[in-house]
DNA sequence: CACAGATACTTTCAAATGCATCCAATTCTG
DNA sequence: CAGAATTGGATGCATTTGAAAGTATCTGTG
């Protein structure tokens, strides 16, 4: 179906400043995220979290014991930057390593009754950051919204997982 | 209205474990905007840019003669970072600055026509990103996600641009 | 069953980042 | 209108990052 072009010739990719900016969806996310990220920064840091970290301990307080490869993708972090967040955690006690039976390259990771406390201690200012904003949407509307976000995982990510 | 919640007063903040990785936007929109970026990486390493350089061109190529610090606010990057990125721009010929008569600390800054022909370049790859991640997903669904996301960006930005 | 890739993860290293600070110009205040 | 506080922007510095290389293990192929 590479030909398809023929059959619907003219329609060029819009530019951006056609789109325009503000209804530019990659736009609006990067700067939501963007703020989202930095309004937890303050609560991360006085728990001696890093972005790396907080973000492996929010998977590893839902997905119990992935090898470190899932966890980066799960994590949306660099394996090499994981690595050494995991050296942290593991210094601070917040997760577990297990050697994986079946393959002694591999590492299962998991939470600590330590780590899933600190975890618990950061999650109400996820959980404020993530209300305000949704503040004044409605629930069907934040449904769709989380419906269409599954659809453009699956769209663009390169894993299956 | 801060006693709202003696209404309704049950309801505690579900856990994330409650809501599920894959329900909470916030996760969905860092794994997809992880995906989006990293797609690019390739073809902006190609034309010497970074993610910031990037971003202040994209945001340049539509807004015309912003301050330093509204550009920082737009291309969602700090602006001790987009300072640096900014001289590198301008060596690089893609940048003008432009004194602010009413102001002599500020600076405007303007694309170049180098920068619009190094923009247009990478355009293509930032618009079939963009197709990639709305690829089966109809107009209507579309124009409500982006429509939600102005919401959410009102909610949580701390600017007023 | 040897050995040429792959794979899982770690480590190294140069470059990028962000915080804190600085400087200069501007605006507010008594 | 002098001095304090604020704002726009640049910069020094310690930390963090990611790409590339390294190590160890595993798998497929002849």
């Amino acid at each position: 179906m590479k030909d398809a072009a023929r059959v619907t010739p003219a329609a060029p990719a819009p530019t951006l400043a056609e789109i325009g900016l503000s209804a530019y969806a990659p736009y609006l996310m990067n700067r939501i995220m963007g703020r989202y990220n930095a309004s937890l920064r303050d609560d991360m840091a006085a728990l001696g979290l890093t972005t790396p970290k907080m973000r492996a301990l929010a998977v590893l307080s839902v997905v119990d014991g992935p090898l470190i490869g899932e966890l980066a993708i799960y994590a949306v972090v660099e394996q090499s930057t994981l690595s050494r967040a995991l050296d942290q955690l593991l210094t601070d006690g917040l997760i577990r390593r297990e050697a994986e039976p079946s393959d002694a390259r591999a590492a299962r990771v998991h939470i600590t009754d330590a780590g899933r406390a600190a975890f618990d201690t950061l999650w109400p200012a996820m959980s404020d950051s993530y209300a305000a904003m949704f503040r004044g949407i409605p629930d069907t509307e934040r449904r769709a919204f989380v419906d269409t976000l599954h659809k453009m995982l699956v769209n663009i990510r390169k894993h299956e997982i």
